[in-house]
Formats: C-alpha cells, structure tokens, sequence
DNA sequence: AGAGATACATACATGCATGTATGTTTCAAG
DNA sequence: CTTGAAACATACATGCATGTATGTATCTCT
C-alpha cells in the first residue's frame, strides 16, 4: 500500500473515526485496541497512528465531528428566537433530543461520554473540553433563564443558575437512564414533557401543543 | 505469610475492598490492575485472588457493600411516613443527597458508577444489578407518585411513571454533574429545592421549610 | 521528470495484566 | 496432636496492547 491523494486520505480518516466510533460504543473506550478499531476500519494500526496521536487523541476528534452539528443547530434556534428565551431553552432541550434519538451519530457519542468512558486522567483532554461545554452550555442555560426572568416569563425571584444546573441535570439524567435502556421511555415526548413540565413550575405560562413559535421544517 | 483467623481474613477482604474502592476511584476500573489493588492494600494478587474472582466480581462486592445502607434507609424512611407518600419522595431524595455529600463510601461508589466505570459486557453482573436496582427503583418511585395522586397530595391526571422517571433522572443528573465537579453547587441543597420544585410543579402544596414530618435525628 | 514528502503497511521490542499452579505457614477440627 | 484445609505469597506462562522504527509505493511540487 502506499500514498493516496489528499481526498483518499480524509476519506480513510473518516473511515478510522467512524470505526472508532463503532468499537468504543460497543465494547467502551478502555476495552478496545487500537488494532480493533482498525481492524474495524479495513486498515492497519500504522493508518490509526498516522491520522491520530493515540486513542484520546481520536477520542477527542471524535467528540470534535459531533459538537459542531450541535451547535450549529444552536446558533440557528438563538437566531430565530432572538425575543423569547423561554421558547429558546424549550426548542433547545427538544432539538437535542431529537438530534440524539434521529441521528446515530450523536446518539453514539452521548452513549460513549456518558456510558462507555471512565472520566479519568488519560481522558482529560476529552474530559476538560467535555467539562468546558458543560460550564459554557450551564452559562448560556443561565442567560437564557435571567433573560426569561427578567421579561416576565418566570416567577420574579427565581434563582437563575440554580433553575439552570437543574435542567441540565434532567436532560443528562433522561438521557443517560434512556441511553441504558432505550425501551423503557420515549425519550422526546418525556424531554418536552420533563422540560415544560420544569418551565411550568417555575411560573412560566405555556401553549399546551407547542414550543414557542413554529421552527421551519429542517430537512434530514 | 500463611493462615489467618477467620476474623483476620474478613479484615483482610475488607482491605482489599477499601483499596478497591480507593483507586477505582482515583484511576478507573478499567485502567486499575489487581497488582495496583493489592499493593494499595499491603497484600499481593494472590490475596485478591484468594477472596475474588476477578475485577468484575470485586466491584460487585463492593456495590452490594454500598447498597444496603441506603436500602436501610430507605425501608426506615418507609416505615415512618406510611400514610404520606409525598413526603416520602421528599426524604428519600434528601437522603440519598445526604448520604452522597457525607457518607465517602457512597460518594465513592457513586463516582464509580457515574464516572469511573465503563458499563460494557464484561461488567455484566454488575451493569445488571445497577440497572436492575434502577428499574426496582423507579417501579418504588412510581408507586409513591401512584399513591400521592391517590390521596389527592398531587393533581389528577399526572402520569405516574413519566414523573418517576423524571425526577429518578434529575437527581442522577444532579449527581453526575456534582461528582464531576463539586465545587459548581451546593450538592444537598439544589436536590432538595430541585424535588420540591418538581413536586410543586405537580400541583403539591408544601410547606416550604419542611420536607413532611421531622425524622428523628440521626447520629452518623 | 526527479525528489522529497505523504499515506500508509509491516516488523520489532517492550511491558504489563491476567490466570493458574505451586509453595508455605498457621488455624481448627477430630 | 495430628492432619487437612484455609489464607495467603510466590513463581510461571501466556497474550495482548502499545509505541516506534522501517519499508514502500505513490502523489505532488517545481
């Protein structure tokens, strides 16, 4: 085997990363050789060290391809509900849910940082950028729930951060307990449900059948 | 070093288990040798071996160690408030926050479990019991919510299961975020505030300084 | 068109973790 | 008091994962 062109090697990369994404999935991080994962690929270990440090390394690209589409879809719901926090925050739990359950990809990165990955030293690359999204995410939440409080949308009084780290905290909890058994609850209706169900208490006033003003229909 | 007493050899095995739980704890389960648990504990594998099958029968030992305390609270808390199950989901989550910020061992264990731990096949005993436990959990926590509508301490209409499995959620999210990273919050408080807002959420009508009738106080 | 760099595959050396087998005291039962 | 077994420690064999070094064929640049 030998030189490919510029394209050819991306391709494998991605190969390597989709490979990776498969095994750790299957058999967790720690588990798995980086002969399996390239093995998996079609390729040899000399393809895995060439594209990638070592296994953080790829754990970290990995993690990498799947935030960008996240926060993508973020920006847009942040662009598109410029006025209304509380619409933001309802379509943002929904959008995650929905990009979890639809779409594998992203479903099987949340199954390896919450299921398949310990949280150690090794990781910490991985595990300081996973901790940096979830102070920034807590930051944005907490914003958006001053935002709301602030325009009359929750109970004046309402501890902002606090309403914030404990939404989060749902969200991850459904996610997890559904990722551990993905038959016990439908894991959207219980996220809308969970998260209007939240609003609600802390004063909000709520349409029953939507989120805020209609999201265009985005293709996938 | 030879034969011990009987009692010698049940401190022996606690050892092995405390060392167990120490660097679990510290480095992972997967990335820890028995060779590492064993020196931690001032013994060689042969010990480990002696009371253990392998690693993954180690960590089951060390779960069920954890496990029944909280289950003997659990069953006293059931005792005492028989007549008002809203109070005793108020305590039980109380409890569980209580016994997570104070008692190590359960910390520890939590830690483990949450993040240091990958669930994969190989920790199949293990993965089963927790998820098992789980699944027991929630069934518990539906039952109260069952009843709690019952005696009109909830509104009407609620769907029992969907809030077990919420509130289940948000006290494991809570958990796992505050593990992660303790210094973010006030680990007991925000559980206590975050269930008695979901409960008021529910239509419950709490008085505020009080989670039902004082249990007695407990010395630890 | 030649040369160097690229994109891998192959080969090698090393170390560690595991499981088991065997040794060695000391306890405990008869 | 003897004997078998308990409670470990030690020794051994094996395999796998890692990292690096080297080979090699092809691309790409000039």
């Amino acid at each position: 085997m030998a030189r490919k062109t510029k394209d050819e090697a991306l391709a494998t990369r991605s190969q390597i990363l989709d490979a990776a994404e498969r095994v750790f999935g299957e058999r967790g991080v720690a588990r798995t050789s980086l002969h399996e994962i390239a093995e998996s690929a079609g390729l040899t270990r000399g393809a895995v060290y060439w594209h990638f440090k070592d296994k953080y390394d790829l754990l970290s690209a990995l993690w990498e391809r799947c935030r960008l589409p996240l926060e993508a879809a973020f920006a847009e719901i942040d662009a598109q509900l410029v006025d209304d926090p509380l619409a933001r925050i309802r379509q943002k739990t929904r959008g995650v849910a929905r990009s979890i359950v639809h779409d594998p990809r992203t479903r099987n990165m949340m199954g390896i940082a919450l299921l398949r990955c310990e949280m150690v030293d090794e990781i910490a690359a991985s595990r300081a950028r996973l901790v940096g999204e979830r102070d920034a995410c807590l930051d944005k939440i907490s914003s958006e729930f001053a935002a709301a409080i602030l325009q009359g949308q929750l109970r004046k009084g309402t501890d902002a951060r606090a309403a914030a780290i404990s939404l989060h905290a749902l969200i991850d909890g459904l996610c997890y307990h559904w990722l551990l058994d993905p038959s016990q609850f439908d894991f959207e209706a219980v996220v809308a449900a969970a998260t209007d169900q939240w609003l609600t208490g802390l004063g909000a006033v709520l349409s029953p059948g939507k989120a805020g003003p209609r999201r265009p229909a985005r293709r996938r």
